[in-house]
DNA sequence: CTGTTAGCGCATTCAA
DNA sequence: TTGAATGCGCTAACAG
């Protein structure tokens, strides 16, 4: 046991064991290739078991072109959304023998291109990233550098991405509200740098406008994914004049806020207002007052991000999203 | 800028500019010496500079001892929690140009034991894990094996850990309950394979004996940390014949649980019961009913656990926690 | 299919 | 203090 750990075998010992050149052995325990069948082979195989061995990266991936080693790239791990997503990605990862390191840039644009150098001064072979802002180059410049790499969530048309619908979600979710006679419904959105908030607001206006709704510029308020943006946006819309009977918040996060704002000026939920997130965190259907959210298949978007990273697909994947209804909205109350 | 991320310059690249030879160049770049101040090493710092060498730590780490890179293994990372933790880690290990590589268990030994020997085969130079289960021996192993360790939120009483002082933070919740009044609180606790929830639970009781409090077994109820394990074990209690006016619950997570069941029963927080839960994330101040809750220094405890790790310090860092009050606790209501 | 040779980028001998 | 030489563990190019 007390060697388990211990700086294990090496190439050079394991081809000692099965009696054949140290290339060999490398070759035959090359996973990239179809694993042989050859008595050789087996026997190499054995002798690598039987030393524990274990090859190391670091020498491996000086002279393989690759590493086997992706990047992540997050705003922020302590968002639930990203801390399941990573680790959906970490798990596609873990299929396909590879692995994964995380950094996260707090939605900074500066401290994006500094994690960016220092995943890729660790030679990774590519970068997943949820953080493209529209308001910013990086990724354009990742194109032009050559950069094999993937955004997810967030998209910025260009570069292969793999996201959920936003459009459709927004859409989605305003057309709940209005089926439940909701016809002044307030938007708590998000950055109007992320492009997973303009699309939810794009597909939120073709609701409301099919539906038939109040469109005032005053219902739409907010700029951040946080409970404290959607608190603030929130209570802002809740204190018009004529108040919407309804709130869409673009994450779950943001709607837990708008609970609160709600619930600091003495409205309940979904008596006095409904509220609907976004992603349908597991928190959502577990809230006191459970709370009705658009659904992401973050690991069907974080498989097809490793995919298209990897396997060379082209163009991107959009996976459709689903509106889960629960407590927090509810049908109108008769006036 | 398209060359900015290409495959950077290299030791022999400085060393050409700097007109010294490579080993020259290796020596003066070097930060674990005291960096030099002759006009050679200042040439040589401007050269890399200028070319924007950066350090492939994989062929450094080959000749090398150490690889500057440590492991963490955490039960998940969608936990908000281990979330906040990890990236605290990481910032930590960025101040001491580091890097950090996570991964995730489930909070299963052998899951556990699988991810640690791939963070080993990655050569990290020791692991911090938040995945001590007092009824599994991989720690025992770690240290028979001489891997170098340190535990963090968890402990096993032997391995260097960093933590917060659960007991005192189970018995400052239970203080503050007694203080407003309640003499029948239920605890919904945590898993008995983990320390943190054992002395949250020891802490728990011996502010029961000394407040005087009822001391039921069956006041004690719960052996997860989830919202789910939460909200099931609240329910129970809740359900009780002589129900508790007051809950402790051993997350926030949980105690959002707690919230959630008091919720289906018709019950209100604080008015018919109040809850008090544990870490005090983000989302706590937040919630529509704010959750009073202990705080936690995830920052002091991941740079407590860095500085065990590397500095080579002994024992172990307890660190205090503090009672938060929110509204989720009121003075118990006169019957 | 096999073994020999060369070298990835770097840090460390050792001799100057 | 410097530079030449050596080799970390591994893979790729080559010749057999």
């Amino acid at each position: 046991m007390s060697q388990e750990f211990t700086r294990g075998a090496t190439l050079k010992d394991v081809a000692e064991k099965a009696a054949v050149s140290i290339s060999t052995a490398s070759r035959l325990l090359d996973d990239r290739h179809a694993s042989k069948t050859t008595e050789t082979a087996r026997r190499v195989r054995e002798a690598a078991a039987l030393l524990g061995y274990r090859r190391d990266y670091a020498a491996s991936s000086l002279r393989r072109t690759g590493t086997s080693t992706i990047g992540v790239l997050v705003p922020r791990l302590s968002d639930a959304v990203m801390g399941i997503f990573y680790e959906e990605i970490a798990r596609e990862c873990e299929r396909r023998d590879l692995s994964a390191l995380v950094a996260t840039t707090g939605d900074d644009p500066h401290r994006l291109r500094l994690a960016a150098q220092s995943l890729l001064s660790r030679k990774v072979d590519g970068l997943v990233l949820t953080t493209a802002r529209t308001d910013d180059d990086f990724i354009a410049e990742l194109r032009s550098a050559g950069v094999p790499h993937v955004l997810a969530l967030r998209t910025d048309g260009i570069s292969p991405s793999a996201t959920t619908d936003d459009e459709l979600g927004g859409y989605l979710a305003i057309r709940h509200l209005a089926d439940l006679g909701h016809r002044r419904v307030g938007i708590v959105a998000g950055p109007t740098y992320a492009s997973s908030a303009t699309m939810r607001l794009a597909g939120a206006r073709r609701g409301m406008l099919e539906s038939g709704l109040d469109i005032d510029e005053e219902l739409f308020a907010g700029n951040g994914f946080s409970v404290e943006a959607g608190e603030e946006a929130a209570g802002r819309l809740l204190g018009l004049p004529r108040p919407p009977t309804a709130l869409f918040a673009f994450t779950d996060h943001s709607a837990i806020g708008a609970m609160t704002a709600a619930a600091r000026r003495g409205l309940n939920t979904p008596g006095d207002v409904s509220i609907v997130g976004y992603n349908d965190i597991p928190l959502a259907r577990h809230l006191p007052t459970s709370l009705s959210s658009v659904r992401v298949s973050l690991d069907l978007i974080a498989q097809g991000a490793v995919r298209l990273l990897l396997d060379a697909e082209e163009g991107s994947r959009v996976f459709p999203p689903t509106m889960i209804p629960r407590q927090s909205s509810a049908r109108i109350r008769p006036v």
